[in-house]
DNA sequence: TAATCAACCTGCTAGC
DNA sequence: TGCTAGCAGGTTGATT
């Protein structure tokens, strides 16, 4: 599933390739790629047409291309989405296709349609130039402005779980299941505890633990558990081979040895140590 | 205001 | 073999 570290694999593969590149051809597919555009369609694919891209971008999970100084195209990969240039392995899953003028072909292709495209206005925040619908996006743990003390400051006086904390995008961005419970478990502390029980050396920590994790996936590509998760060539990254917590119930814990569990949590799995990781008394 | 939860969606797998 | 239910999970809007 693509978190912080694959969408900057894919937002480099962008970097590389796209800019300076004018769009020639825009095709829509599938109208709920692009149902956050509420302009429609027609209007994306208007704004797109003869647009040269500039630049691009990256908060947490949402990634832009610019087009010039004052709007750009988001692009949230949702669950499974890809960003492809050149041929596309599978067209049932082609959502948005366009061309650029070196004859490439910039595709859309996502399987469960939780992601999209939308052309959106920019605006300054924190001195920080992002498009309006990132707006609202704190600043992930790689982000060279990242206030880690704002952000334990944050977490103090939240009173529900520490895991649901970290997968709030406005507190903290980048994060979703998978390197929340990496970073869980390079700390030692368990999803279930409240964030505001937990010290301030606690708290910086678990955030340098995030930043950790994802840095050291970056490095080797992202995670892939399957072909929903691939760069700008169609290749998938490899660190799900060093996970540590997620997708290893009932395998020994790689710290003490003790048996990695699965819990449910907020509609979802969250893996730990029983030992390293102890649940909060109720 | 903060916290919580359901809905969206599709492909895969397990169970019957 | 075919059907059904459950599961995966990021974001948003509704509800508590």
């Amino acid at each position: 599933m693509p978190e912080l570290p694959e969408v900057e694999v894919v937002r480099r593969g962008l970097d590389r390739h796209v800019i300076g590149r004018t769009i020639t051809a825009v095709r829509v597919h599938h109208p709920r790629a692009v149902r956050r555009h509420d302009a429609g369609p027609a209007d994306l694919t208007a704004r797109l047409l003869d647009t040269t891209i500039t630049g691009t971008g990256r908060r947490g999970k949402y990634l832009w291309l610019t087009l010039g100084p004052d709007a750009a195209l988001v692009v949230h990969l949702g669950m499974s989405g890809q960003m492809l240039l050149g041929p596309v392995p599978n067209e049932n899953h082609l959502r948005i296709a366009t061309l650029l003028d070196d004859g490439t072909t910039m595709s859309f292709v996502d399987q469960r349609t939780f992601g999209g495209w939308v052309i959106a206005d920019m605006v300054t925040v924190d001195g920080t130039p992002v498009p309006v619908p990132v707006a609202h996006i704190a600043r992930d743990p790689l982000d060279p402005l990242f206030d880690r003390e704002a952000v334990v400051k944050v977490l103090r006086g939240k009173h529900s779980e520490i895991k649901r904390q970290l997968l709030d995008q406005t507190v903290v961005s980048g994060i979703g299941n998978i390197y929340a419970d990496e970073a869980l478990w390079r700390a030692k502390v368990n999803g279930a505890r409240r964030a505001s029980a937990l010290s301030r050396p606690k708290l910086r920590e678990l955030l340098d633990a995030a930043a950790a994790v994802m840095t050291d996936a970056l490095g080797q590509g992202g995670t892939s558990f399957d072909a929903l998760y691939v760069n700008v060539n169609g290749e998938s990254g490899y660190f799900d081979r060093s996970l540590d917590a997620y997708g290893r119930a009932g395998e020994p814990c790689r710290r003490c040895g003790a048996v990695m569990r699965r819990d449910k949590f907020m509609n979802r799995s969250s893996f730990y140590c029983p030992r390293c990781q102890p649940r909060p008394r109720t």
